[in-house]
DNA sequence: CGTCTTTGACCCGCGC
DNA sequence: GCGCGGGTCAAAGACG
């Protein structure tokens, strides 16, 4: 935590901002890159196995809104969408389209609150926000921090 | 034309 | 050893 996330940047709210939820690295909950891909040469991995430092950031946080594309003034590419155990709804899935930014967001929207949708953000921009959208500092107010797990 | 969305298929890790 | 769940990518289509 010795750096704070890049996100929101523009924005003295940081008092408001300790909602940083730090996650440790754990065997199970360690994502690799390495996923599938259809049918032929997938094994790339990266080489470099979390030797290093595997500090994945992830930051968590509730918001009460009836759209699950909040914007938050990056631009998000929808990379897939699956159906969750114990959710009535399906898990969308966003990626950061920046060139070296691999930013991803997990979007999921609670069964017993159909309202509240649960937005999960996963690494560090590497570039400052393009757009400051209005819609944000209210995101930003709706904003409810929890630590996941 | 460029950008983004959607669906299916594929893969991996762990559990039992 | 096998199965399930979860997660990711690719291609095509749609839209502005």
């Amino acid at each position: 935590m010795e750096n704070p996330p890049t996100y929101f940047h523009g924005r003295n709210s940081a008092d408001t901002m300790k909602v940083e939820a730090e996650i440790q690295p754990l065997s199970a909950n360690n994502i690799s890159e390495g996923g599938g891909s259809s049918g032929s040469e997938r094994k790339v991995k990266t080489g470099q196995k979390g030797d290093k430092q595997i500090k994945k950031h992830r930051f968590a946080f509730q918001t009460r809104s009836q759209v699950d594309i909040l914007d938050d003034g990056y631009r998000w590419r929808k990379y897939g969408q699956k159906g969750v155990k114990n959710s009535k709804f399906p898990r969308s899935y966003y990626k950061c389209t920046f060139k070296g930014c691999n930013v991803k967001k997990q979007i999921q929207r609670l069964t017993k609150d159909e309202e509240i949708v649960v937005t999960t953000y996963e690494g560090m921009h590497t570039h400052p926000l393009q757009k400051t959208t209005e819609s944000f500092e209210e995101i930003f107010r709706q904003m409810q921090a929890y630590a996941p797990l």
